[in-house]
DNA sequence: GTCCAGGTTT
DNA sequence: AAACCTGGAC
């Protein structure tokens, strides 16, 4: 339990800047249920999906990154046949797994997610147990992984109650609650953070239906170009909706 | 043909 | 704030 004596509140707002209304309890769960109701109805039925497997989330998150879905299934499937664990990443050399990443560009992503396998399986076997930690800070600190690969892995594999922010995400939660937030800005990305924080459901498993709700939705209907409204589940309340 | 998005690192 | 690398938008 947290209390309120130990909370970190904003101390003040900067000379011009709009003070920020963190979204109400009330206004957070009608939100989440409406997205999650939605999930359910209209999500796709991706690999990395069913499985909790956190090396493999892992792997699709650092793909998903670079490449879009359909490309990333074909690779995803070989990458995973060829090393279908952290041990088996871990003892292959740097050579082979570039090999397979070869077609999905960013490589240093491939180097990094070896040193990752080699870190936690062997170098640093006894921190780590040869298996991945589960908390976002924690998995912060392996190369490669930044805030948001951190809390996709958190909530996505361990179903912790973990926030996560991508482009598809700041984009939905800007709409939304936000529109006077520019998500490039870096200082506004910090702001969305704490938004999608104060959105997510109370337990880890509806954090997880909830994230990957959200980005679905910033995938397939609040889009970057067009945003289809008329198929939104929150465009009752959304601060952006258009009426056509 | 040029521009730009997209997380993480430096 | 720039670099990484590639596909897709313009």
């Amino acid at each position: 339990m947290i209390r309120l004596s130990q909370m970190k509140l904003p101390r003040r707002t900067r000379a011009g800047a709009k003070p920020l209304a963190l979204p109400s309890p009330v206004e957070a769960r009608d939100f989440s249920r409406r997205l999650r109701a939605w999930y359910r109805r209209h999500a796709r039925d991706l690999p990395w999906r069913r499985t909790r497997d956190a090396y493999h989330i892992l792997v699709s998150e650092l793909m998903l990154q670079q490449t879009q879905v359909s490309r990333v299934l074909d690779f995803y499937a070989r990458f995973l046949a060829r090393f279908p664990d952290l041990g088996s990443l871990a003892a292959a050399r740097e050579q082979q797994v570039l090999a397979q990443w070869r077609g999905l560009g960013y490589y240093a992503r491939a180097r990094n997610l070896h040193k990752l396998a080699r870190r936690v399986v062997r170098e640093e076997a006894p921190r780590y147990g040869g298996v991945l930690p589960q908390a976002p800070e924690a998995l912060r600190a392996l190369p490669g992984v930044g805030a948001y690969t951190a809390g996709a892995v958190a909530s996505f594999a361990f179903e912790q109650r973990a926030a996560l922010v991508d482009t598809n995400v700041a984009r939905v939660l800007q709409r939304f609650f936000a529109p006077h937030l520019h998500p490039k800005r870096a200082r506004d990305l910090t702001t969305l953070w704490s938004i999608a924080e104060a959105v997510l459901p109370r337990t880890g498993r509806a954090s997880w239906t909830h994230n990957q709700a959200l980005m679905e939705l910033g995938a397939l209907v609040c889009t970057a170009r067009v945003r289809h409204c008329g198929r939104c589940p929150l465009r009752g309340e959304c601060q952006s909706a258009t009426n056509d």
